[in-house]
DNA sequence: TTGTAATTGCAATTTGGTTGCGTTAATTTT
DNA sequence: AAAATTAACGCAACCAAATTGCAATTACAA
């Protein structure tokens, strides 16, 4: 894990993520966790755990910030690159398991991708 | 252009973005006007011309808002959805003339898509 | 057990963006 | 062309997300 030691604020970050493809953007995490820790330890621990690999972060709806782990999440490589999806009506984000073809370019070297997909989602498309 | 007014402040914002292709983020924008007109207002032209079709917004690296207008741009389709690229070293940001196929789920309805891949552009990669 | 470097909490600050409201200026009506 | 209407503007205050500086704490290695 890195220069990561483990303190309590870390593992307790960790096992929020255990059970895979739920995102959590940082707002959620820093109110889930305000009885725990420090909002500023939220965002710190978050940096270093996407450092080492642990967790990945992409930009959500309004620009935020959201933080998963999934199965391809690893030390070295973060560039495989999965879309996520967005409900615009409960604003909940997963990790789409699937594999999106990046284009190449002669001019540019392409070295990641964001890419959003924003909809409804099964539960609220009743 | 439906019901925008076209004060001094709407030309001077539609003349930045004459030259197609280009795009600038808010704060950008902010600043290159800031002797011209208050921030708020241009926060709320960008908003209408938006909203007319004259030109479409997307959210670059770190969550900033960008504008930019593009042959596509329409008062009525933004559904198309062509990439942005963001060079990481000069930030600057382009439209990318193409296509990208966007995904379709049986459990889902995919109503927009922000594609935006990050990488080195031309005049950085030296 | 002790030293040291990483980590944390807290308060202050920065930054992108929004809101309320009185004034200004496009556009419409007469 | 003047008056009336209402969109648009400027400004100050505000809000939320995120960052920073620093002193106190804690993980962990020697």
């Amino acid at each position: 894990m890195g220069v990561t030691r483990k303190t309590k604020a870390v593992s307790i970050v960790i096992s929020i993520f255990e059970d895979n493809k739920v995102a959590y953007s940082v707002v959620h995490l820093i109110e889930l966790l305000k009885d725990k820790m420090n909002k500023t330890t939220v965002y710190r621990v978050l940096n270093r755990l996407e450092q080492d690999g642990v967790i990945h972060s992409f930009t959500g709806k309004e620009g935020l910030k959201w933080y998963a782990k999934c199965e391809s999440c690893s030390s070295h490589s973060h560039d495989d690159v999965h879309p996520h999806f967005q409900c615009v009506t409960c604003d909940k984000v997963e990790c789409l398991p699937m594999y999106m073809e990046i284009p190449s370019f002669k001019n540019r070297r392409i070295d990641s991708a964001n890419i959003l997909l924003t909809g409804q989602c099964e539960g609220c498309s009743v």
